[in-house]
DNA sequence: CAGTGAGCGAGCTTCCGCTTGACTT
C-alpha cells in the first residue's frame, strides 16, 4: 500500500477517488508542528534560556523549537499508524511554501523508514493526479528554509513589539506584520476622514422626453440632460475634486458653480427656446466578464450582493467545499477549495463550461478564457473557486441546500459560467444640447446606453437599466412649436420631437472616502500582498477581538485603543507597519528559496541589525522604549475652560481628561462613543457631567443619595454611595443625564419589579429594563417588551402570555405541555432543522420522524438526552458560550 | 438582560498560516 498524505481530509476524500486499490489518503489537517504558542509549550530542558520565551534561538542561528500543538497529536497519531502498513509514502501537499513545510515536518515526525516520495498538483482532477504521479521529485529544502525564515521573522516581530504594547498602552494588545498593516489602513482612512473638508458644487440637471403620438407615453419617455460646459468652460463634477481631501484639485478650464451660479444657468436655459442637437455620436464597447472567484472576491461579492460577512463566506464555502449529502450514498464536494490565490480554471472544467454554455446557450455565448493573477504575492497551489461540476446548476439544489448555501453556491456558479462567456456589447449613444444663452451658451449632455448582446450579462445579470435616447440628428432643433417645422429629416427615418420640461439646479457636496468594510479591506491587503486567503478572515477577526476596530453600520470603525496602537507603532517603528514591509520580506524569502540569500544572515540583519548602520528589531525597541509616551489622543480644546481634552487609556476603561495636571478633572468614555462622535464639546460635556454625577439629584425614602451618572456603559443612576454597594440601573436608550429627575432616577431603580409567581412553577416573573431594552422574564426566559412603560404596568397575566411563545418564530406544532413544569413542548423550526424545547433545552428531532405527530413522552425523551449531553459537554461549553455572547 | 472602585502581587498576555473540530436553534 501507498500511503498518500495531503492538508485537508475533504481533498483526501476526492482524489481517493481517482486513485487505485494500491492507494491509501490521509490528511495532515494542515501544520503538524508549530512554535511553542505559551510558556507552557516551551519544552523543560529548554526554559532557562533567555530567548525560550521566543521559541527562537536568537542567541545562535535563529533555530527555531517546534512542539507538537496538542490538537495536531491524535492526527499525527492516525499518520503513524497508517505508516506501519505503507511500502511507500508519497507527500502531497500543497504546493507552496507552507505545502512544502509540511511535507518537511511530515518527514522530521514520522522518520519513515520507507521510500518517499513529493509530488504536487494544482487541480484535482484524475489526469492532473496521474500526471503528479509520474513526475516525483523530494521535498525542496530551501523551500523548507524560506518558510521557517517567514515563520520564525513573524514570531520575532509580534513576540518583541506585542510586549511594548503591554508596557505602554494595555495589557493583552498584540502588534504582528498583517494585523498591525491592516490595523493601521482602517485607523489612516479615518484620520483621513478627519481631515476631509467637503466642498459643495452644483449641477443643472435639465429632464426632456420624446413628444406627440411617436413618442412614449409615460414616464419612461423622459430622459436627462446634465449641464457640462457653461461659459466656455467645464463644469465641475465630484471627479474634480480631490477624493482624500475635499478640496478642487488643480485643474485648468473648469468652473465650480455655486448655488448662484447654477440657479442663473438653469434660468437661462428655461427662458431660451428652443435647443439646437450640437452633436450626436453612437459608439460601441464591450464588457469583458471578470474572473472566477478566489478568496478575496468571493468574500468581497458575498458582502455587497449578498450581505454576507466575510465570516459567514467563509463557514458556508467550507460547508459547500464539504459536501452535502445528494443521496446517491456519500458526499459530494460542490466546490473547489475556498482559500485560493488563483484564478486558473482546470482544463477538465474549462471543457465541461464550454459544452455547458454551448448546449444551453448557443456557441456564440462561449468564449474560452483563462486569466492571468494580477496579484504578485500569489501562489497558486489550488484552482479558481467554482463548481465542481457545471452541469449541478443552482436549480438542481434547490431544497438539498439551504437558503444561504444555495446563494452563495448559485453566485459562485454564475461567476464561473460567466467567466466563459462572451463580451457583451454595449452601444452608447452621446447627444449635446447647445443653448445660445449667455456668454458662450451652455452645452447639455444626454448618454443614453443600449445592451447589443448580452453575452456574459446574462448568466452574471446586469442592475443597469437600458436608456433609450430618441432619435436626433445634429443640427436639429428642439423644445418650442417649430421644431418640426425648422427641422427638415435626413434620410428615409424622421428625427424625434423633444420637448424640454424642465431645467433645475441640484446641490452636491463632496462626501470622504468610506470607512473599510471588512471586505473592502480584505480587498486593500490583498493588493498590497499583506496576509493570505487562509488569514484574511481571522485577521478580521482579531482587529475585533483585541478591540482594535468596531464593525458599525457593516463597517469598520477604530477604537481609541486601535488608534493608540497605531499611533505607537507608526510614529517609533515606522519601517516595521510599512505596507511595504511585507513586499520586502516576501522578495527577500524567494531569494532564500533561490539559493541567493542566506536566512541566517537575514534573519540577523532583520533582530539583531546588519552592522552597517541599520538597526535590528531588537535594538530598536531597546532605543524607542524610553522615549515611548503614555498614549493621549487630542481630542481639542476645551470650549469652556481652554484646557485641553485628552483621551487616554486606562487598565478597564478608556477615559477623558482636561488638562495634563495630576489632579485633572477625567471621566471615563462610553465605549460606543467612538472618535467620530467625540467632539470637544461633548468630551467636555461628560467632564462636566462627572464633576455634577458627584452631588445627589436627591434622597429616597429610606434617605440614600440617588445620583445621575455617566460610566463605561453609558448613563445610570444610582442608588447609595459607591463605597455601598450602591444598587444601578442604565437609563434606557438614547436618554440623556440631564433629562433625568429624582422622580425618574427612583422609579427606574424600582426595576426590576416581581410580577407575582407562575402559577406552575411559583418562579418568580420579574419586568425590568436591561442591555436589550425592557424585559420581561421567568427563570432564563426573557421577552422584550414595546416601551419602558410597559416594564411598569405589565400584569402577571400578559407577562405570562409573551413567555409562553417564542418571539418571532412561529410554532411549529405542540407536543403537549411539561408533566411537572407544565411548561408547553412547543416545536420550532431551526436552523438544523425543527426542534422541540421546554424553554430551556432543545431537542433537535431526529430526520424523518414528523414533527406534528410527536408525542409528550417521545418529546420528554429527546429533550432528556439533550439535557445529558448538555451536562457532559460542559467544559467546552462554557468558552462557546462566552464567545458566543461577545459576538453579539 | 451584568457591570459602572482601587490596590496588591504572581503569572500571564502576544505572532502568521496550514487545517477542521463539536455544537448550535
Amino acid at each position: 500500500m501507498k500511503l498518500v498524505i495531503v492538508e485537508s481530509p475533504a481533498k483526501g476524500k476526492t482524489i481517493e477517488r481517482f486513485l487505485g486499490r494500491d492507494y491509501e489518503v490521509a490528511a495532515s489537517f494542515g501544520h503538524i508542528r508549530d512554535l511553542p504558542r505559551t510558556a507552557k509549550e516551551i519544552p523543560e530542558r529548554l526554559r532557562s534560556q533567555p530567548w525560550a520565551r521566543l521559541g527562537v534561538d536568537v542567541d545562535g542561528n535563529f533555530e527555531p523549537v517546534y512542539v507538537i500543538p496538542p490538537e495536531s497529536k491524535k492526527h499525527i497519531t492516525a499518520l503513524r499508524k497508517k505508516v506501519r502498513d505503507a511500502e511507500e509514502i508519497i507527500l502531497a501537499t500543497d504546493e507552496d511554501r507552507e505545502g512544502e513545510s509540511i511535507s518537511w515536518h511530515l518527514l522530521e515526525v514520522l522518520k519513515p523508514r520507507i521510500p518517499v516520495q513529493r509530488i504536487a498538483f494544482h487541480e484535482i482532477t484524475s489526469s492532473a493526479i496521474r500526471a503528479a504521479l509520474e513526475d516525483p521529485r523530494q521535498v525542496d529544502g530551501q523551500l523548507v528554509r524560506a518558510q521557517e525564515t517567514r515563520r520564525v521573522l513573524d514570531r520575532l516581530f509580534g513576540y518583541t513589539l506585542s510586549p511594548v504594547l503591554w508596557k505602554k498602552v494595555r495589557a493583552g494588545l498584540s502588534a504582528g506584520r498583517v494585523q498591525s498593516a491592516a490595523l493601521r489602513l482602517v485607523v489612516e482612512r479615518e484620520e483621513e476622514r478627519q481631515r476631509f473638508r467637503s466642498s459643495e458644487y452644483w449641477a443643472v440637471k435639465a429632464t426632456l422626453a420624446e413628444a406627440g403620438p411617436a413618442g412614449r407615453d409615460g414616464e419612461d419617455a423622459g430622459f436627462a440632460a446634465d449641464l457640462i460646459r457653461t461659459g466656455g468652460k467645464t463644469v465641475a463634477t465630484a471627479k474634480n475634486f480631490d477624493a482624500r481631501t475635499g478640496a478642487l484639485r488643480r485643474s485648468a478650464g473648469v468652473v465650480v458653480l455655486d448655488e448662484a451660479a447654477a440657479a442663473r444657468v438653469a434660468r437661462e436655459a428655461t427662458a431660451t427656446r428652443p435647443w439646437r442637437v450640437g452633436r450626436v455620436e453612437e459608439k460601441e464597447s464591450r464588457r469583458r466578464p471578470a474572473p472566477p472567484f478566489i478568496t478575496s472576491t468571493l468574500q468581497q461579492a458575498a458582502s455587497s450582493k449578498l450581505r454576507m460577512t466575510p465570516r459567514r463566506t467563509m463557514r458556508l464555502a467550507q460547508q459547500l467545499y464539504e459536501g452535502v449529502n445528494l443521496g446517491g450514498g456519500d458526499r459530494q464536494g460542490l466546490i473547489t477549495y475556498m482559500r485560493t490565490d488563483s484564478v486558473s480554471l482546470s482544463q477538465a472544467a474549462l471543457a465541461e463550461t464550454a459544452g455547458f454554455i454551448r448546449e444551453k446557450l448557443g456557441a456564440n455565448y462561449h468564449q474560452r478564457r483563462q486569466f492571468a493573477t494580477r496579484s504578485r504575492s500569489a501562489q497558486e497551489a489550488h484552482e479558481a473557486i467554482r463548481p465542481t461540476s457545471i452541469r449541478r446548476t443552482p436549480e438542481s439544489l434547490r431544497g438539498i441546500l439551504d437558503a444561504d448555501q444555495l446563494k452563495l453556491y448559485g453566485m459562485i456558479w454564475r461567476r464561473a459560467v460567466a467567466s466563459q462567456m462572451a463580451d457583451a456589447r454595449i452601444a452608447r449613444t452621446i447627444i449635446e444640447f447647445t443653448v445660445d444663452a449667455g456668454e458662450d451658451g451652455h452645452i447639455f449632455r444626454s448618454v443614453g446606453t443600449v445592451v447589443r448582446f448580452d453575452g456574459f450579462l446574462r448568466v452574471w445579470g446586469t442592475s443597469r437599466k437600458d436608456v433609450i435616447l430618441p432619435r436626433l440628428v445634429e443640427g436639429q432643433i428642439v423644445g418650442g412649436d417649430e421644431a418640426t417645422l425648422a427641422n427638415p429629416p435626413s434620410g428615409d427615418e424622421p428625427a424625434a420631437r423633444v420637448d424640454i420640461i424642465e431645467v433645475k439646479p441640484l446641490g452636491n457636496r463632496t462626501q470622504p472616502r468610506s470607512r473599510f468594510s471588512e471586505a473592502t479591506l480584505v480587498r486593500k491587503l490583498e493588493e498590497e500582498g499583506i496576509g493570505r486567503p487562509s488569514t484574511y478572515e481571522p485577521t478580521l477577526a482579531k482587529l475585533r477581538e483585541r478591540n482594535y476596530a468596531i464593525r458599525k453600520k457593516g463597517v469598520l470603525v477604530p477604537t481609541y485603543v486601535g488608534l493608540c496602537v497605531t499611533h505607537l507603532l507608526r510614529d517609533h517603528f515606522p519601517h516595521y507597519v510599512d505596507l511595504k514591509f511585507t513586499a520586502g520580506m516576501e522578495d527577500a524569502l524567494d531569494r532564500i528559496a533561490g539559493g541567493s540569500v542566506d536566512h541566517v544572515r537575514f534573519l540577523s540583519d532583520f533582530f539583531r541589525g546588519d552592522g552597517d548602520g541599520a538597526p535590528g528589531l531588537e535594538t530598536r525597541i531597546e532605543e524607542e522604549l524610553p522615549r515611548i509616551d503614555y498614549p493621549a489622543l487630542a481630542v481639542g480644546d476645551d470650549p469652556a475652560t481652554g484646557d485641553p481634552l485628552l483621551v487616554r487609556i486606562g487598565k478597564q476603561h478608556v477615559f477623558l481628561q482636561r488638562g495634563e495636571a495630576k489632579d485633572s478633572p477625567r471621566a471615563t468614555l462610553p465605549v460606543d462613543l467612538l472618535i467620530d462622535e467625540l467632539t470637544p464639546e461633548k468630551a467636555s460635556e461628560l467632564i462636566e457631567l462627572r464633576l455634577r454625577g458627584r452631588s445627589p439629584l436627591g434622597r429616597d425614602e429610606t434617605g440614600l443619595n440617588v445620583y445621575a451618572r455617566t460610566g463605561p456603559f453609558g448613563p445610570y443612576v444610582q442608588l447609595g454611595e459607591d463605597d455601598a454597594e450602591p444598587k444601578r440601573a442604565s437609563l434606557p436608550k438614547g436618554m440623556s443625564p440631564e433629562q433625568v429627575d429624582l422622580a425618574f432616577a427612583r422609579r427606574l431603580l424600582s426595576l426590576p419589579r416581581t410580577l407575582g409567581e407562575d402559577p406552575g412553577t411559583g418562579q418568580p416573573v420579574k419586568a425590568g429594563l436591561g442591555r436589550y431594552g425592557p424585559y420581561v422574564n421567568r427563570a432564563k426566559t426573557y421577552r422584550n417588551l414595546d416601551s419602558l412603560e410597559r416594564a411598569f404596568d405589565i400584569t402577571l397575566e400578559e407577562a405570562l402570555q409573551l413567555l409562553e411563545v417564542r418571539p418571532g418564530r412561529p410554532v411549529l406544532a405542540v407536543a403537549g405541555r411539561h408533566p411537572e413544569t407544565d411548561e408547553p413542548l412547543n416545536i420550532y423550526r431551526g436552523r438544523y432543522g425543527p426542534y422541540v424545547t421546554d424553554g430551556k433545552v432543545n431537542a433537535s428531532i431526529p430526520k424523518g420522524r414528523s414533527p406534528e405527530s410527536l408525542g409528550v413522552d417521545e418529546a420528554l425523551d429527546l429533550l432528556a438526552r439533550a439535557a445529558a449531553r448538555k451536562a457532559a459537554g460542559k467544559g467546552r461549553r462554557r468558552t462557546r458560550t462566552a464567545r458566543t455572547r461577545r459576538r453579539r
